[in-house]
RNA sequence: AGGGGCAUAGUUCAAAGGUAGAACAGUGGUCUCCAAAACCAUCGAUGUGGGUUCGAUUCCUACUGCCCCUG
């Protein structure tokens, strides 16, 4: 298939609190394009201001997809994320306009750039998953780990033995598939994108990018955070909860507790959140073939940063 | 001003007349079904000047700075 055959797709990213939502409304209003928030946490319902969720009126008319898709009893994962995004983009394509996936979460963009299979196995094993974090508590990360390894010993030359979710989900693949995960993993490395893409990362000097987390975070809090907790606490929702373990969600709920005050629970958010920031900068560095968007270079002008974004959009094709 | 105490990593704290440890922060990285998750690695310090000593960051001393008490 060469790219023109392939359908478009203009990705956005960036590290949390750099300016993503902003670009990403000017930018689609600039090349009539539809949003897809690749954000595990916006899927959630009455989850706004921890999550920092755009809001309606700030949409100025945009489409966006995939924020408040879910109640927040509800589980979701990667493989959602994927299998919805992807018709999202053939909506979105048909209709004619541009689908942009905006957002930080890099592994959702990674699952839908590479189309990478979910489907092999049967997916989450919630019992067995249960099962072996028993294991792992009890009896030690070196049990879980030798269970690995009379299983399948390839994949414990590249999961760390303390790493026990990675465990887990490779005993769990080992299980269903009877092929060892790292197996697919090499596989699923070598795929070519199903997209004519253009990948661009929004990024600033890192000590802005700190401060304006902890700008946001006191504003999260002046704007009701500890609010909006409780009434999710009211709705039934804890720490157990997938969606609670949002980032300012699991340090409120632990204030509301009595667990910590109020004040080590600002701490934690800002502290927790720059280092997220952190490691999605990572995970974009090792991204192939991102376009990063320095907001120095572009004198933290996002005209300047939308007009360069088109140039490139042009060359490849896209626009 | 007088008396006392303290001075170790960015921060909070250890230790010791002979290689100065930790936690947190910072930095780099891993990641293919909880990813706002989980995990790995790593940089970094004895306030300044004298003295005692084979050797001082440790003991003595002066200075500087901070804290407490008295006036």
């Amino acid at each position: 298939m060469n790219n023109n055959n392939k359908l478009p797709l203009v990705i956005l990213c960036g590290p949390t609190a750099v300016g993503k939502t902003k670009l990403s409304i000017d930018l689609a209003k600039a090349i009539n394009g539809e949003i897809i928030s690749a954000d595990s946490m916006q899927v959630y319902k009455y989850m706004d201001i921890g999550s920092a969720k755009i809001m309606p009126e700030e949409m100025d008319g945009v489409k966006h997809h995939l924020i408040d898709i879910l109640d927040p009893h509800d589980e979701f994962s990667v493989a959602d994320f994927k299998a919805n995004a992807k018709r999202c983009v053939e909506e979105i394509a048909s209709r004619g306009h541009i689908p942009m996936l905006v957002g930080g979460t890099g592994f959702y963009v990674q699952a839908l750039l590479y189309d990478i299979d979910f489907e092999s196995g049967e997916g989450a094993n919630n019992k067995l998953r249960s099962e072996l974090e028993l294991i792992a508590k009890e009896k030690g990360p070196e049990a879980l780990f030798e269970m690995l390894r009379s299983k399948d010993p390839k994949s414990c030359e590249v999961i760390h033995m303390n790493n026990i979710k990675k465990v887990i989900r490779a005993i769990e693949y080992f299980e269903e598939t009877n092929t060892p995960i790292s197996d697919h993993n090499e596989e699923m490395h070598k795929k070519e994108s199903i997209y004519n893409f253009a990948y661009f990362v929004l990024n600033d000097d890192r000590e802005k990018v700190y401060a304006n987390i902890d700008k946001r975070v006191d504003i999260m809090v002046s704007n009701g955070l500890v609010d909006e907790v409780k009434k999710l606490k009211s709705m039934g929702l804890n720490r157990e909860y997938v969606s609670m373990h949002g980032l300012g969600y699991k340090e409120i709920d632990e204030y509301l507790d009595n667990v910590i005050s109020l004040e080590d629970a600002i701490y934690k958010i800002k502290r927790d959140t720059r280092h997220f920031a952190k490691r999605q900068i990572t995970w974009f560095k090792r991204e192939k073939e991102v376009i990063w968007l320095d907001k120095p270079s572009f004198e933290y002008n996002d005209e300047k940063i939308i007009g360069h974004i088109k140039e490139i959009l042009n060359d490849k094709g896209i626009l």
